[in-house]
DNA sequence: AATCGACATGAATCTCACC
DNA sequence: CGGTGAGATTCATGTCGAT
């Protein structure tokens, strides 16, 4: 074996160990070019939220005359279906050299191209775990009375391969929604109101994606300290997210304006357990809460201390909605339910937070919950 | 109209009549060879559950039939794969064929199949109208905690092309929505209880699809008398709704146990009488009624002044049923979009009329020229 | 100080018959 | 095929000003 040879092959090894990954940052750039240049096999996750390629037609107006502001940017425009195709495929596969081993890849899209985007990432060999919806509490409705209101988006998750050993926190998923599996359709309002990032009164990106998506899609399927990578970056949900819960994060943008939107808002977030409280919201029509939701939502952030009425137990609140007391993990429920040796506890009624008023149980966050979502 | 032109117009349906098509039967074979024999463009809407076989683990069949050992190297994976998508475009083109041009296709899939169909269906130039995702009440969990509970099919609806004028019962939906529009998510339980057929106790046929999410289907895009073609009939729960429905249907399946069950339980299907079809007709077929047969009728006289809600304007009424203000007439319409300065305007509900109890809407003028007049 | 109503807006492939 | 004009068409949520 020749000397070429031999660096050639112990390159792969070199390059593993001290793997120079550009973390916590946004590149600046075509997100193919700057992928090329990361190196192979270093990044846990992506998420990636491509261009729709929405081909609208003319201009659209509501009942009641007023204009629909479209997405009309230059970067949601392709040639043709097959220039799209072709553009699909080409991120994707530097997608697939980037991701390690047991990494795993979530793609959001609308039947625009999730088609497009979903065919490819079977013919290149990753294999789809799970397409997951997320159902718009509130839709933009269909004006003309033409078709069904559009009213969700899919998302598509898929492994390195059929053998390929992905990350998934199941516990955290089942106690994220109350004890039962999490489900493949997910609910969320879209991204408004606080959380939507003006200047000058209007919205910086036309399709800012809400944090609430992507805080579950972390928690579901990566570990604290993991490599996020998010070739489409735009204002930096996906780092702001990653910040929060504690995970490393790579931007890819090529547009100043979103990149500097998006370091002021990934500066400002705050680790979890300093995190103040925010208003987000999901679930509704559902009378059911999960407890997850309350921490979701930043009721209560990871770190809170939850105790019983008397004092005489205490737990700590986690991240994915569960709660930790010395070496016992679990719901509220549970955990209330093992340190009283009861056979069963309802932990809304048992667990309470302080407040400046004493204590208060923690279904009274549930309530306002539901009277914020419910009516 | 004299006589001649009566003829003129009649004379392209004459054309269209002679199709020789098999209604409301069931054809035995394959569904590529059946649907090579049916007359181009005579089918109005295509309901398609075709099969998803694919990465299922274990016992695998192609599409065709043959048997396919359990799936362990990658050329296999691979074979599988581009040969569904082979057979995929096979039928999507037959089906495009055989589609009348205002004609539309439904197909229904999960994640292992419906990302190859969705891809198929644009590149053979049909026009996605709205995906829909039937969210099951009752989903069989993950047993063994590896992913999320996979709750939800995809259905796809298109059109032959992008300027199709296809067929969308809007109201019907609406009104099905309790008069919301109806969104792009449904929730139905699966198949089962009654409905579910069964021999000896075991289940027919293994994906069974509940009647509830047909007859959505067929009655938001077809009018009754149209015909239906399920080219994978199955236990005919297309042909037991469209009967219900007034529509013709025709099924392709190609296991004789699944026709003859199919056979069955259509011939005791019972037909909705008319009137309650009629009552599910959308109100767009109400007769038009000009402004101007309100005015010829007096029920709003040549001189008489209408303003807007808020009475920011105003215009007079006209012997002929044009409206004027200051230099400006023309309908109803068109001075309610010159004046506000919008696009379009419905001078029905934008204008109103003096009343002893205040402004009303010219519209109730209209609704009530067509109860004295109907019936 | 609360409450109410007007107004704004969100990844939207958004009319149709008749000259 | 293009132009013209009549006619049909919206839900949930957040903000802001008026009462």
């Amino acid at each position: 074996m020749g000397v070429l040879e031999k660096i050639r092959k112990a390159a792969p090894r070199a390059v593993e160990a001290p793997v120079q990954l550009p973390l916590d940052q946004i590149l600046r750039g075509d997100c193919i070019a700057a992928m090329r240049a990361l190196p192979a096999k270093s990044v846990d996750l992506i998420f990636a939220d491509p261009p729709y390629n929405l081909q609208l037609g003319g201009d659209l107006s509501r009942p009641d005359g007023s204009h629909v502001d479209a997405v009309t940017d230059e970067w949601d425009k392709f040639d043709s279906l097959s220039a799209y195709d072709k553009f699909t495929r080409e991120w994707l596969a530097e997608a697939k050299r980037i991701l390690k081993d047991n990494g795993a890849i979530w793609v959001i899209g609308s039947y625009h191209n999730i088609y497009k985007v979903g065919a490819a990432i079977q013919d290149l060999g990753y294999w789809i775990l799970n397409d997951i919806v997320w159902r718009k509490t509130n839709p933009m409705p269909n004006f003309k009375g033409t078709r069904f209101t559009n009213a969700h988006e899919t998302l598509i998750w898929a492994s390195m391969g059929e053998k390929s050993r992905y990350t998934f926190n199941y516990r955290s998923m089942k106690t994220l929604n109350d004890e039962l599996q999490m489900r493949s359709d997910w609910e969320f309002p879209t991204c408004g109101g606080q959380e939507r990032l003006k200047r000058d009164g209007v919205k910086v990106h036309p399709t800012q994606k809400p944090e609430a998506l992507i805080y579950r899609i972390l928690l579901a399927c990566t570990k604290p300290g993991d490599v996020v990578l998010d070739p489409f970056f735009g204002t930096g949900t996906t780092g702001a997210v990653a910040k929060r819960l504690g995970r490393h994060w790579i931007g890819i943008e090529r547009e100043s304006d979103y990149i500097a939107a998006a370091e002021e808002r990934i500066a400002a977030a705050l680790p979890l357990d300093e995190s103040s409280l925010k208003t987000m919201q999901s679930p509704k029509a559902a009378p059911r809460v999960a407890f997850g939701t309350i921490v979701e939502n930043g009721m209560l952030v990871a770190g809170a201390v939850l105790v019983d009425a008397k004092r005489r137990y205490s737990v700590t609140v986690r991240a994915d909605g569960s709660v930790i007391s010395g070496d016992q993990t679990g719901s509220i429920h549970k955990l209330g339910s093992v340190l009283q040796g009861a056979p069963a506890c309802n932990g809304w009624t048992f667990w309470h937070y302080e407040t400046p008023e004493g204590l208060k149980p923690i279904d009274t966050l549930r309530q306002t919950y539901l009277l914020a979502t419910q009516i």
